[in-house]
This record gives structure tokens, C-alpha cells and sequence, in this order.
DNA sequence: ATAGGGTTAG
């Protein structure tokens, strides 16, 4: 490389010498002198090219000690011995030995100091050793600036991430008529790429072409590089394509292009062309295959990247050995990243971090944990990566204690300037229901990326606060950030989740016309959403619009859609939604299982449900569940307690939910001791904290049996206020009991609980029905309609009217039977204004 | 000249 002419004469004082005396005495003694002074010329160069080689071989010290030897021997040692050095200590980068060379070059005095071969190479030297103060010192002292100290000092910009004083060195090296070389122009480029300049980098390609630095492959796989940096894999791709000769480098580059820009399957067919060709990969290869591999889920992929790592004989590094271990957690094999994890030698944060954020990924927080602390005892710091991890974690199990003590780290250790670790910590507080906190952190942060708003926004949505969401919507776009999908998927589920069914569809329709494609998460927001709030066939519509749009539906969308059958209830809808499981072989997954066997449940089949739950060849606790539930609603209390038993002598733990089920089997049936025996087991032999909705079933189950006063006790003495339901259930025993009293007290608090819960009131109009109190059935009609309560099949009004009907008026004899019937066929005609079709129960009441 | 990790929506 640096190839400056070295001076001819090797002692520069040579040239001074000048006979004086002309005699022949003198004559000889200059002959003599002038022998011997050949003498000492070769000797001096037998040294040149003996340290020259040392330097070369990397045996620095060695031919420092042979300067030292010359020095001793009184030799002028010239620019180009202190040249080699210089360059010796270059490829060790032997700072401290430069530093000493450098010191003797000033020793002997200006003529050396200021030779611009040697001047150059000390700011090469600095440079390289990345001694930023010195070498650039140095370089505004030169009074020559060649090709080889700029390209230096742009080299040690650009390694520094000064890009843009790499660039503007670029322009003024050319301003100073010094043309930029192929040691240059990579730098140039790597700054182009780091800076996002494509214009910049553009036109360097074009500099490229017209000195005809195109065939140089570190020219060319730069430009490969930089295209790819900023996001231009066509052009990439043409400048890799039109490299005659690719070396690893240039393969890498390509890879590496595609991977940053999420075009996995195209690094992976790069990866395969460069195995047709025969080039022999490197560890970044291998570690670029590897990310693509793992951001595909590809499994087959990712192990032969590991295969070939081995086969290879790759040494297991930091960067590659993280690469598969990433590769492993991503695909969900946690013991074979545990595996190589205890492979590596040395393990730096990236790898702990690795390991630890795959274990939060899995739910396995303990484990996380426990790394963090054997990640303390190695000495090594939590950076803004763990914090993350840590934080995430406390968000999944909402544990604010961890979550808090993970917030004070992040003060105190500056790392809540971090966006991703200040989203983590919005997050944490969201999950934790603290939502005031949560906008606390929010709106002590300046800068703020896509996705800090969208966490924020996600919190306001997930309870409901879909005004605030609103609000952070177009507050976020007045601050020039553009929402994405994930952001209108808040936006609607907020408006879902409080009940604003119509504001949700309006924001998905607006969402499509500026032109933003639902995802699977849009629909699937959507269906489950509308199956919640009572609209079971409008979700149903959405899940087959789903299909028109090409969207193949998840697990989630599933499970929904067939809540939206329950809600209905329709067994047609259900058997055709499992028809459409089958037909696009989706398999029958435990989730997916359970919501059949409830749907089937809820709409009225028992056999069928029994059908899917034996259909499970391996059975887990929440298939268990729904079926002990689904014996529950179907009142045959004896199938659910055997099924309880079965699953207990399965060795299966029964979980709070298996307990509201079986309790509320017991509840239906009425049988009163198995399900007080079952209550005390719970608390007793489960260790287990009864619920609200464990209470629910147990005063459900002593108050239909009459013993309300029983009932109001346990509600008075359990650890929780009453909520709704529970009050709920109180007052549909008052029903049946003609507790009139009792029941407007409970009333009053539920409708102040609960002002929006038609139940309620319908429970209520149904005691007074009962009494034959017709002005409160008609005031409570009236209440509900000046509340701007809904009314959808759904809405017990319709179905409790014919129960009422039946119940009060069903053989005619009562002499309000002509007003009942005229108030059932207006509600009829009601409902089918408001296009809703009624059900076979609505027609049957009212027939009856 | 090329290389690894963390945050948001059902």
C-alpha cells in the first residue's frame, strides 16, 4: 500500500560530506574512508531490510531492539527505517511502541520531524490506533496533505462514527486536488450508508465509474453495502450482480442488505447461491443466514446455518455464537440456545441479554431472573437491553414491586433516555393498571417514537379510555409522527372496549380509505370485540369479509367467532364455523378445542360438544374446564362432578376456574351440600382464594334454594365488595322468591353500579312482573329507554318478556294477559325494525 | 469493505 519513493541515500549527512584535501595521502584516507563508509552504507541496509522483515512478520520488539542497536552504533537513521516501524506498529496496533518511535523521530530533531514520508505515517499511525486527538493534530500541522493522511483521517472519522465529518473530509481532500482512492471511497460509502445519504452515496458511485474504481471488489462490495444501509436492495443488487469477481465480502454485503431491510427469504437465496458457487462462508455469513433464518421461524434453515457453522469449523464467537442462540429462542427451542449459551467461552451482555429475553418470551420470568443475577455475579452490568427485558417481565406477571425497582435502575443509571426502555416502563405501569403512571412517564419524555405513543395508546384502549386514545391519536399525528396499523388497532379496540361499537366501525372504514391495510389483528379486534358487545352476527360478518380480504384467521379470530355464535346463540353459524376448521386444516389446538366445546355448550349441543372434547386425544385443563362448564349450563351436575373427578385422578390441578364451573354446576342443579362441600375444599385442601365469582355460584346456589338472608350474609362477610353480578343473582333470587323489597334494595345499588346493564332492570321488571306489579314493568321499561339502554336479541327485555308471558300469562287468566301480549309483539316488531332477526325462542313466547 | 440483543395492537 503505501509505496512513497524511499529516499536513496541512506544516511541523509552523506550527501554533505565533501573532501576537503587533495593530497595523496589524503587521497587514500579518503579511499579508506570512503570503503569504509560503503561499509556502514551496507550494514545500514542489511538493518533496513531486517527490521523491514521483523516488522512485517510481526515481531516488533525484535526490530525495535535492532533501532536501538543502530542508534548505539552511531548510525543516522532515516525516514524510511522509521517508516517500517511506524507500519509495524500500524498492524499490531502497538500504540505504546509507536509512541516511543515517535518520541525518537523528535529527538532527532526537525529534518526527520518534518519529512512528509514520515509526518504521513504518524498520522496514519494515530489514526489507526484510533487516537483521535493526536492524529488529527497531527494532520492540520502537515503541510502536505497527501492521498494517504486524508484517507487516514477519513477512515478514523468514519470508525469513530463522525460520518459526517468523514463526508465533508471527502469534499475537501477533492477541494485540495487530492483524489480520493479506493482506500477512500469505502469509508466514503460506509459514512453514506450510516447517514442515510443515498444522494451522497449516489453520487460517489458515480466518482466510482469515472475513475474507474468499479473493479476494485472493496469499492464495489461498499457500494453494495451502502445501498443496502439505505435501503436500496435494487440497486444493491446491481451493483453486486455487475461485480465480475465477489469475494465473501461482497456476498456478506448482499446478505446483510436483504436481512436489515426484512427481506429474509432473499438473503436466504443469496445464502444458497453463494453455497451453488462454492464460496466458503464466514462467521458474519453464517451469523447474517442465521437472523434471516430466525426472523422467518425457519426452522430447517436455521439448523443447517448452525451445521454448516460447525462443519465449517467456525469459531463460536460473541457475535455468531448470539446468532444462534437467537435463532434457537426464536423458533422456541429454549434448551438448545441454553445449550450453546453454555458452549461459549466468553459471553459478553449481548448473549446474557439474549438468554434472558427468551425466557421473559416463554413466560419462564423466574428463570429470567435468576439469570440477571448470575449475569451480576460475572460482572457484567444490566445495560438499556436487560432493562427491557426486566421491565417486560414485570409488565407479563404485573409485578409492580420488580417493575418499580427496574424503574429506579433505569434513573439511576441514565437509561430512561432510552425510547425502547422508556416504552418498557409505560408498558410496565399499563399492565400493572396504573395507568396514571403509565401517562405520568409518558409526558416526562421528550423524544418520542412510533412506538412509545402506540404503548400509550394500546394502554388507553385496553381499558376502554378510547377519548384519551382519541386524543394521543391526532395528538401524535400534530407531532408529525403517522400512525401505523398497530395504532388504529388501538383506536378501535379502545372504542370497543367502551361499548362504542359504531365509532369503531367508522375508524375501520376510515382506516381503509386513507389507505391502511386491516391486518389479522384489525379483524380479529374486530370480531371478538363485536362478539362482547352482544353484535354475535355482525362479527360474524366480519370473519367472512375477513375471508374475502385474503386474511387467513388465527387462533384468536377462531375462538372469536365463536363466541360471536354463542352470543347469537346459533348452532348453524357454530357448525358451519367448525365445518371451516376442518375444511382449511386448522388443527385442533387446545384453545381452539375449548371454544368449540363451549360454542357447542352455549348454543344448545351437548352431544357435540361431548363429540370435540373426546376428540382430544391429549387433554389439558382448560378443555376440562369448558366441558365441566358445559355440564354445568346443561344442569346434568353428576357428568360434571364425575369429570371433575376424573380430571383429579388424571393428576390434573384444578385451577380457579375449574372451580367456578363446578360450582356452578352444582348451582344449577342445586345441589346445595356438594357445592358447599366444594367451597370449603377449595379454600381448604387447594389452598386456593375464592374468587367474586366463586361466591357468585355459592350465593347463587344457597339464595335459589330460599335461603336469601344466608345468602346476603356470605355476600356481607366475603373480602370484597359486591360487585354486580353477585348483587345480579341476589336479585334474580328475589325474583323467584317474590322478595319485592329486598330486590329494589339490591336495585338501587346495582343501578348505580351498573346504570347501563339491562339485566338488571329486566331482573328487576321480572319481580314486579311476578307480583303482578304491571306500573314498575312499564316504569322500568320507560327507565330503560330514557337511559338510552340497548335493546338487541341478546337483551334479556325480549327473552325475560317471554319468559314473563309464560310465567304470568300463560293460561290466560290474568287481566293484563291483552296488554302482555301487545307489549311482546310491539317489542317484536321493535327488534326487527332495528334489524335484528329474531330467534325461534323470541317467536315461540310470544306464541305461547 | 461485511456481523449479534430489547419496546407497541387481538
Amino acid at each position: 500500500m503505501a509505496s512513497l519513493p524511499i529516499t536513496t541515500t541512506p544516511n541523509p549527512h552523506a550527501s554533505h560530506f565533501k573532501p576537503r584535501k587533495s593530497s595523496k595521502f589524503a587521497s587514500t584516507r579518503l579511499a579508506k574512508l570512503q570503503e569504509k563508509d560503503e561499509n556502514r552504507r551496507s550494514l545500514y541496509k542489511s538493518y533496513f531490510h531486517h527490521i523491514s522483515s521483523l516488522c512485517k512478520d510481526g515481531h516488533l520488539q525484535e526490530s525495535v531492539h535492532l533501532l536501538s542497536e543502530m542508534e548505539f552504533e552511531d548510525f543516522q537513521i532515516g525516514p524510511e527505517i522509521y517508516g517500517e516501524l511506524l507500519q509495524g506498529c500500524v498492524y499490531e496496533r502497538a500504540l505504546h511502541t509507536g509512541q516511543q518511535i515517535h518520541a525518537r523521530i523528535l529527538k532527532n530533531g526537525d529534518f526527520f520531524a518534518k519529512n512528509e514520508y514520515v509526518e504521513t505515517k504518524l498520522v496514519v499511525f494515530y489514526a489507526k490506533c484510533d487516537f483521535p486527538e493526536v492524529a488529527v493534530r497531527l494532520f492540520h500541522r502537515l503541510r502536505v496533505r497527501n492521498v494517504f493522511s486524508w484517507a487516514a483521517i477519513v477512515g478514523l472519522q468514519c470508525r469513530m462514527g463522525f460520518s459526517e465529518d468523514a463526508l465533508l473530509g471527502f469534499i475537501e481532500m477533492q477541494e485540495n486536488g487530492v483524489f480520493p482512492d479506493n482506500f477512500v471511497l469505502p469509508n466514503v460509502l460506509k459514512a453514506c450508508g450510516s447517514l442515510q445519504l443515498i444522494g451522497f452515496g449516489k453520487g460517489v458511485h458515480g466518482y466510482v465509474l469515472k475513475m474507474g474504481f468499479g473493479a476494485c471488489v472493496f469499492v464495489s462490495s461498499s457500494l453494495v453495502d451502502m445501498y443496502g444501509k439505505c435501503g436500496v436492495l435494487e440497486d444493491a443488487r446491481k451493483v453486486f450482480d455487475s461485480m465480475i469477481e465477489k469475494n465473501v465480502v461482497a456476498w456478506n454485503s448482499m446478505i446483510v442488505g436483504y436481512v436489515q431491510n426484512g427481506l429474509n427469504q432473499e438473503a436466504i437465496d443469496v445464502f444458497y447461491d453463494m453455497r451453488v458457487e462454492g464460496i466458503e462462508p464466514t462467521r458474519v455469513t453464517v451469523a447474517s443466514f442465521l437472523s434471516a433464518s430466525a426472523n422467518l421461524d425457519a426452522l430447517i434453515e436455521g439448523k443447517q446455518g448452525h451445521a454448516i457453522a460447525i462443519l465449517s469449523s467456525l469459531d463460536l464467537d460473541n457475535i455468531l455464537g448470539s446468532s444462534i442462540i437467537n435463532f434457537y429462542s426464536k423458533v422456541g427451542l429454549i434448551e438448545d440456545a441454553e445449550l450453546v449459551f453454555s458452549r461459549m467461552l466468553e459471553k459478553d451482555v449481548v448473549t446474557w441479554n439474549l438468554l434472558i429475553s427468551s425466557y421473559v418470551q416463554h413466560q419462564q420470568v423466574g428463570k429470567a431472573l435468576n439469570m440477571c443475577h448470575l449475569m451480576r455475579s460475572e460482572n457484567l452490568r444490566f445495560d438499556s437491553v436487560t432493562l427491557s427485558s426486566i421491565l417486560s417481565a414485570s409488565a407479563v406477571t404485573s409485578n409492580i414491586k420488580l417493575g418499580k425497582e427496574g424503574h429506579c435502575y433505569c434513573i439511576r443509571r441514565n437509561l430512561e433516555s432510552d425510547v425502547v426502555v422508556v416504552s418498557s416502563v409505560i408498558d410496565m405501569y399499563a399492565k400493572c393498571e396504573r395507568i396514571d403512571d403509565a401517562t405520568k412517564v409518558f409526558n416526562s419524555t421528550t423524544e418520542r417514537d412510533l412506538v412509545l405513543w402506540n404503548t400509550l395508546l394500546a394502554a388507553y384502549a385496553k381499558v376502554g379510555l378510547s377519548g384519551e386514545a382519541l386524543k394521543l391519536f391526532y395528538q401524535m399525528q400534530f407531532d408529525s409522527v403517522p400512525p401505523n396499523v398497530i395504532s388504529w388497532n388501538s383506536v378501535i379496540l379502545g372504542f370497543l372496549r367502551n361499548g362504542q361499537v359504531n365509532e369503531a366501525k367508522d375508524m375501520f372504514s376510515q382506516m381503509q380509505s386513507l389507505g391502511f391495510q386491516p391486518n389479522l389483528i384489525t379483524w380479529t379486534t374486530l370480531i371478538s370485540g363485536l362478539a362482547q358487545s352482544g353484535f354475535g352476527y355482525e362479527a360474524i360478518l366480519f370473519f367472512q369479509q375477513m375471508q374475502e380480504a385474503g386474511i387467513r384467521p388465527g387462533i384468536a379470530s377462531i375462538t372469536s367467532v365463536l363466541l360471536a355464535c354463542t352470543d347469537i346463540p346459533s348452532l348453524w353459524y357454530g357448525r358451519a364455523i367448525h365445518g371451516f376448521i376442518t375444511r382449511h386444516e386448522f388443527c385442533l389446538s387446545v384453545p381452539v378445542a375449548t371454544s368449540l366445546v363451549d360454542m357447542y355448550a352455549k348454543c344448545g349441543s351437548i352431544d357435540e360438544a361431548k363429540k370435540v372434547f373426546h376428540m382430544m386425544s391429549s387433554k389439558e385443563l382448560p378443555i376440562y374446564n369448558a366441558m365441566i362448564s358445559a355440564y354445568a349450563l346443561h344442569g346434568q351436575a353428576v357428568e360434571a362432578l364425575a369429570l371433575f373427578k376424573h380430571l383429579q385422578k388424571e393428576g390434573i390441578e384444578p385451577d380457579s376456574i375449574t372451580f367456578t364451573s363446578i360450582l356452578s354446576a352444582c348451582s344449577h342443579a342445586g345441589l346445595v351440600n356438594e357445592g358447599l362441600n366444594l367451597f370449603a375444599d377449595m379454600v381448604s385442601k387447594h389452598n386456593m382464594n375464592p374468587s367474586m365469582e366463586h361466591y357468585g355460584c355459592v350465593v347463587s346456589l344457597i339464595s335459589r334454594c330460599g335461603n336469601l338472608d344466608e345468602a346476603l350474609r356470605l355476600i356481607l362477610t366475603m373480602p370484597f365488595q359486591p360487585d354486580a353480578l353477585i348483587l345480579g343473582s341476589l336479585l334474580t333470587a328475589c325474583r323467584e322468591h317474590h322478595e319485592i323489597e329486598l330486590g329494589e334494595y339490591l336495585s338501587k345499588h346495582l343501578f348505580k353500579l351498573e346504570p347501563s346493564n339491562s339485566g338488571n332492570y329486566v331482573a328487576l321488571s321480572n319481580a314486579y312482573a311476578a307480583a303482578g306489579r304491571w306500573v314498575e314493568v312499564s316504569n322500568m321499561r320507560d327507565l330503560m329507554k330514557v337511559r338510552g339502554l340497548r335493546k338487541n336479541p341478546g337483551c334479556s327485555w325480549i327473552q325475560t318478556g317471554g319468559k314473563l308471558n309464560v310465567f304470568v300469562a300463560g293460561d290466560g287468566s290474568h287481566p293484563k294477559t291483552k296488554e302482555i301480549y301487545a307489549m311482546l309483539a310491539m317489542l317484536l316488531s321493535e327488534m326487527q325494525f332495528m334489524g335484528y332477526v329474531p330467534m325461534a325462542s323470541n317467536e315461540e313466547n310470544l306464541c305461547s
